[in-house]
DNA sequence: CAGTATCCGGTTTGATACTG
DNA sequence: CAGTATCAAACCGGATACTG
Protein backbone atom coordinates (compact mmCIF):
# COMPACT_ATOMS: atom_id res chain seq x y z
CA UNK A 1 0.00 0.00 0.00
CA UNK A 2 3.10 2.28 -0.15
CA UNK A 3 2.27 5.53 -1.80
CA UNK A 4 4.21 5.22 -4.71
CA UNK A 5 3.65 2.01 -5.93
CA UNK A 6 0.13 2.72 -6.25
CA UNK A 7 0.29 5.84 -7.83
CA UNK A 8 2.35 4.14 -10.75
CA UNK A 9 0.25 0.89 -10.90
CA UNK A 10 -2.29 3.64 -11.42
CA UNK A 11 -1.10 5.69 -14.37
CA UNK A 12 0.05 2.02 -15.95
CA UNK A 13 -3.32 1.40 -15.85
CA UNK A 14 -4.21 4.33 -17.29
CA UNK A 15 -2.35 3.80 -19.93
CA UNK A 16 -2.60 0.49 -21.09
CA UNK A 17 -6.61 1.31 -21.09
CA UNK A 18 -6.27 3.89 -23.42
CA UNK A 19 -3.93 1.89 -25.55
CA UNK A 20 -6.63 -0.76 -25.70
CA UNK A 21 -8.62 2.06 -26.37
CA UNK A 22 -7.11 3.41 -29.19
CA UNK A 23 -6.41 0.20 -30.75
CA UNK A 24 -9.95 -0.61 -30.50
CA UNK A 25 -10.71 2.48 -32.50
CA UNK A 26 -8.14 2.47 -34.90
CA UNK A 27 -9.58 -1.34 -36.06
CA UNK A 28 -12.60 0.61 -37.32
CA UNK A 29 -10.97 4.22 -38.48
CA UNK A 30 -7.39 3.23 -38.98
CA UNK A 31 -7.34 2.74 -42.38
CA UNK A 32 -5.27 4.88 -45.02
CA UNK A 33 -8.81 6.47 -46.30
CA UNK A 34 -11.36 5.87 -43.55
CA UNK A 35 -10.85 9.49 -41.85
CA UNK A 36 -10.90 11.10 -44.99
CA UNK A 37 -14.06 9.47 -45.91
CA UNK A 38 -15.99 10.07 -43.12
CA UNK A 39 -15.12 13.38 -42.93
CA UNK A 40 -16.22 13.86 -46.60
CA UNK A 41 -19.28 12.35 -45.43
CA UNK A 42 -19.69 14.64 -42.57
CA UNK A 43 -20.55 17.84 -44.69
CA UNK A 44 -23.32 15.70 -47.07
CA UNK A 45 -23.96 12.29 -48.47
CA UNK A 46 -22.68 11.85 -51.85
CA UNK A 47 -21.98 9.35 -54.51
CA UNK A 48 -18.79 6.80 -55.22
CA UNK A 49 -17.74 9.02 -58.09
CA UNK A 50 -18.03 11.96 -55.90
CA UNK A 51 -16.45 10.44 -53.48
CA UNK A 52 -13.81 9.12 -55.86
CA UNK A 53 -12.93 12.91 -56.57
CA UNK A 54 -13.07 14.54 -53.18
CA UNK A 55 -10.51 12.27 -51.88
CA UNK A 56 -7.52 13.08 -52.89
CA UNK A 57 -5.36 10.28 -54.24
CA UNK A 58 -7.68 7.44 -53.51
CA UNK A 59 -7.87 4.91 -56.55
CA UNK A 60 -11.46 3.20 -56.94
CA UNK A 61 -10.43 -0.21 -55.39
CA UNK A 62 -9.37 1.32 -52.39
CA UNK A 63 -12.59 3.49 -52.22
CA UNK A 64 -14.80 0.45 -52.50
CA UNK A 65 -12.98 -1.28 -50.05
CA UNK A 66 -12.66 1.02 -47.52
CA UNK A 67 -17.07 1.71 -48.28
CA UNK A 68 -17.56 -1.33 -47.90
CA UNK A 69 -15.79 -2.38 -44.34
CA UNK A 70 -17.49 0.96 -43.22
CA UNK A 71 -20.83 0.00 -44.33
CA UNK A 72 -19.62 -3.24 -42.09
CA UNK A 73 -19.50 -1.81 -38.92
CA UNK A 74 -22.50 0.63 -39.85
CA UNK A 75 -20.82 3.72 -40.06
CA UNK A 76 -22.34 4.74 -43.56
CA UNK A 77 -25.49 3.25 -45.36
CA UNK A 78 -25.16 2.34 -48.85
CA UNK A 79 -28.05 3.33 -51.24
CA UNK A 80 -28.58 1.95 -54.71
CA UNK A 81 -30.83 4.70 -56.27
CA UNK A 82 -32.61 3.17 -59.51
CA UNK A 83 -31.72 5.43 -62.11
CA UNK A 84 -29.87 4.67 -65.76
CA UNK A 85 -27.69 3.14 -64.89
CA UNK A 86 -27.79 3.29 -61.05
CA UNK A 87 -26.15 5.84 -58.90
CA UNK A 88 -25.30 4.75 -55.36
CA UNK A 89 -25.23 6.99 -52.39
CA UNK A 90 -23.17 7.00 -49.27
CA UNK A 91 -24.09 8.61 -45.92
CA UNK A 92 -23.16 8.54 -42.36
CA UNK A 93 -25.37 6.68 -39.79
CA UNK A 94 -26.08 8.83 -36.83
CA UNK A 95 -23.45 5.97 -35.55
CA UNK A 96 -21.17 7.08 -38.15
CA UNK A 97 -21.93 10.90 -36.82
CA UNK A 98 -20.06 10.05 -33.42
CA UNK A 99 -17.02 10.52 -35.38
CA UNK A 100 -17.58 13.99 -36.43
CA UNK A 101 -15.69 15.57 -33.56
CA UNK A 102 -12.50 13.25 -33.82
CA UNK A 103 -12.62 14.29 -37.62
CA UNK A 104 -12.30 17.81 -37.18
CA UNK A 105 -9.99 17.09 -34.22
CA UNK A 106 -7.62 15.37 -36.47
CA UNK A 107 -8.14 17.99 -39.06
CA UNK A 108 -7.93 20.90 -36.93
CA UNK A 109 -4.35 19.60 -35.79
CA UNK A 110 -3.13 18.99 -39.02
CA UNK A 111 -4.24 22.80 -40.32
CA UNK A 112 -2.27 23.72 -37.31
CA UNK A 113 0.62 21.89 -38.19
CA UNK A 114 0.46 22.50 -41.92
CA UNK A 115 0.82 26.60 -40.79
CA UNK A 116 3.77 25.30 -38.48
CA UNK A 117 5.64 23.43 -40.84
CA UNK A 118 4.80 25.72 -43.99
CA UNK A 119 4.39 29.19 -42.20
CA UNK B 1 -24.10 33.45 -58.09
CA UNK B 2 -27.11 31.50 -58.07
CA UNK B 3 -27.12 30.49 -54.25
CA UNK B 4 -27.66 27.02 -54.78
CA UNK B 5 -24.09 26.51 -56.64
CA UNK B 6 -22.18 29.03 -54.01
CA UNK B 7 -23.61 26.68 -50.97
CA UNK B 8 -22.41 23.61 -52.94
CA UNK B 9 -19.26 24.88 -54.04
CA UNK B 10 -18.70 25.85 -50.54
CA UNK B 11 -19.12 22.92 -49.18
CA UNK B 12 -16.94 21.09 -51.36
CA UNK B 13 -13.99 23.87 -50.90
CA UNK B 14 -14.71 22.89 -46.76
CA UNK B 15 -13.92 19.27 -47.35
CA UNK B 16 -11.19 19.17 -49.67
CA UNK B 17 -9.80 21.48 -47.42
CA UNK B 18 -10.04 19.31 -44.32
CA UNK B 19 -9.23 16.07 -46.36
CA UNK B 20 -6.05 17.84 -46.90
CA UNK B 21 -6.12 18.83 -43.32
CA UNK B 22 -6.16 14.62 -42.25
CA UNK B 23 -4.03 13.82 -44.76
CA UNK B 24 -1.09 16.21 -43.27
CA UNK B 25 -1.95 15.23 -39.94
CA UNK B 26 -1.91 11.48 -41.07
CA UNK B 27 1.27 11.54 -42.18
CA UNK B 28 3.07 12.45 -38.92
CA UNK B 29 0.42 10.61 -36.53
CA UNK B 30 -1.21 7.80 -39.19
CA UNK B 31 1.52 4.92 -38.59
CA UNK B 32 0.05 1.73 -36.85
CA UNK B 33 1.57 2.82 -33.17
CA UNK B 34 2.27 6.32 -33.09
CA UNK B 35 -0.92 7.45 -31.49
CA UNK B 36 -0.34 4.37 -28.84
CA UNK B 37 2.84 5.60 -27.85
CA UNK B 38 1.86 9.50 -27.68
CA UNK B 39 -0.93 8.46 -25.66
CA UNK B 40 1.37 6.35 -23.85
CA UNK B 41 4.28 9.66 -23.05
CA UNK B 42 0.77 11.89 -22.52
CA UNK B 43 0.77 10.33 -18.75
CA UNK B 44 4.49 9.70 -18.09
CA UNK B 45 7.98 9.74 -19.95
CA UNK B 46 9.10 6.49 -20.30
CA UNK B 47 12.25 3.99 -21.33
CA UNK B 48 12.29 2.20 -24.43
CA UNK B 49 11.65 -0.98 -22.26
CA UNK B 50 8.84 0.48 -20.22
CA UNK B 51 7.15 1.33 -23.95
CA UNK B 52 8.01 -1.85 -25.02
CA UNK B 53 5.72 -3.14 -22.14
CA UNK B 54 3.48 -0.68 -22.52
CA UNK B 55 2.22 -0.57 -26.24
CA UNK B 56 1.07 -4.41 -26.27
CA UNK B 57 2.15 -6.19 -29.07
CA UNK B 58 4.51 -3.83 -30.81
CA UNK B 59 7.90 -5.54 -31.81
CA UNK B 60 11.49 -3.66 -30.55
CA UNK B 61 11.79 -2.85 -34.15
CA UNK B 62 8.48 -1.12 -34.71
CA UNK B 63 9.11 0.54 -31.57
CA UNK B 64 12.87 1.98 -32.45
CA UNK B 65 11.38 2.96 -36.01
CA UNK B 66 8.21 4.91 -34.97
CA UNK B 67 10.05 6.74 -31.90
CA UNK B 68 13.11 8.06 -34.55
CA UNK B 69 10.09 9.35 -36.98
CA UNK B 70 8.60 10.77 -34.07
CA UNK B 71 11.83 12.36 -32.91
CA UNK B 72 12.15 13.75 -36.18
CA UNK B 73 8.79 15.42 -36.44
CA UNK B 74 9.78 16.92 -33.11
CA UNK B 75 7.13 15.23 -31.44
CA UNK B 76 9.28 13.60 -27.89
CA UNK B 77 12.75 14.47 -27.13
CA UNK B 78 15.09 11.51 -27.08
CA UNK B 79 17.40 11.47 -24.01
CA UNK B 80 20.18 9.42 -23.16
CA UNK B 81 20.76 9.18 -19.57
CA UNK B 82 24.84 7.96 -18.49
CA UNK B 83 23.84 5.08 -16.42
CA UNK B 84 25.64 1.78 -16.55
CA UNK B 85 24.91 0.07 -19.16
CA UNK B 86 22.99 3.61 -20.89
CA UNK B 87 19.28 4.21 -20.12
CA UNK B 88 16.98 6.16 -23.02
CA UNK B 89 14.25 8.48 -21.58
CA UNK B 90 11.37 9.56 -24.35
CA UNK B 91 8.86 12.04 -22.97
CA UNK B 92 6.26 14.45 -25.55
CA UNK B 93 7.63 17.78 -26.24
CA UNK B 94 5.46 20.89 -25.83
CA UNK B 95 4.57 20.90 -29.56
CA UNK B 96 3.76 16.42 -28.93
CA UNK B 97 1.25 17.61 -26.62
CA UNK B 98 -0.53 19.61 -28.80
CA UNK B 99 -1.59 15.90 -29.49
CA UNK B 100 -3.14 15.67 -26.12
CA UNK B 101 -6.59 16.24 -26.87
CA UNK B 102 -6.68 14.14 -30.10
CA UNK B 103 -5.43 10.76 -28.54
CA UNK B 104 -7.94 11.18 -25.68
CA UNK B 105 -10.98 11.92 -28.22
CA UNK B 106 -9.72 8.58 -30.31
CA UNK B 107 -9.80 6.71 -27.07
CA UNK B 108 -13.08 8.17 -26.36
CA UNK B 109 -14.37 6.54 -29.08
CA UNK B 110 -12.89 3.75 -29.06
CA UNK B 111 -13.54 3.07 -25.44
CA UNK B 112 -17.73 3.60 -26.16
CA UNK B 113 -17.28 1.53 -29.36
CA UNK B 114 -16.08 -1.29 -27.50
CA UNK B 115 -18.98 -0.68 -24.73
CA UNK B 116 -21.44 -0.70 -27.77
CA UNK B 117 -20.25 -3.92 -29.29
CA UNK B 118 -19.35 -6.08 -26.28
CA UNK B 119 -22.10 -4.61 -24.50
C1' DC C 1 19.74 -1.72 -21.73
C1' DA C 2 18.77 0.02 -26.19
C1' DG C 3 19.00 -0.72 -30.01
C1' DT C 4 20.76 -2.44 -35.38
C1' DA C 5 21.14 -5.92 -39.34
C1' DT C 6 19.33 -9.40 -42.06
C1' DC C 7 16.17 -12.49 -43.83
C1' DC C 8 11.74 -13.29 -45.56
C1' DG C 9 6.72 -14.15 -45.86
C1' DG C 10 2.43 -11.63 -45.85
C1' DT C 11 -0.29 -7.77 -46.69
C1' DT C 12 -1.38 -3.52 -49.02
C1' DT C 13 -1.79 -0.89 -52.87
C1' DG C 14 -1.70 0.92 -57.66
C1' DA C 15 -2.55 0.31 -62.67
C1' DT C 16 -5.07 -1.54 -65.94
C1' DA C 17 -8.65 -3.90 -68.04
C1' DC C 18 -13.10 -5.51 -67.68
C1' DT C 19 -18.53 -6.02 -66.36
C1' DG C 20 -23.60 -5.15 -65.57
C1' DC D 1 -22.08 4.86 -63.13
C1' DA D 2 -20.29 1.75 -59.77
C1' DG D 3 -17.87 -1.24 -59.21
C1' DT D 4 -14.74 -6.27 -59.78
C1' DA D 5 -10.54 -9.10 -61.40
C1' DT D 6 -5.91 -9.69 -61.92
C1' DC D 7 -1.12 -8.94 -61.72
C1' DA D 8 2.99 -6.93 -59.99
C1' DA D 9 5.44 -3.77 -56.94
C1' DA D 10 6.00 -1.74 -52.59
C1' DC D 11 5.85 -1.83 -47.98
C1' DC D 12 5.09 -3.84 -43.44
C1' DG D 13 6.52 -6.26 -39.78
C1' DG D 14 8.07 -10.65 -37.15
C1' DA D 15 12.00 -13.67 -35.72
C1' DT D 16 16.46 -14.04 -34.86
C1' DA D 17 21.05 -12.88 -34.14
C1' DC D 18 24.14 -9.41 -33.17
C1' DT D 19 26.51 -4.77 -31.05
C1' DG D 20 28.23 -1.18 -27.72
Amino acid sequence: MEKKTVTTKGINNVCKHNIRAIHDALDIIGGKWKISIISCLTFQSMRYSELLREVEGISGKMLSRELKELEFNQLIIREVIDTQPITVQYQLTSYGETLKHLTLTIADWGLNHRKKIIG
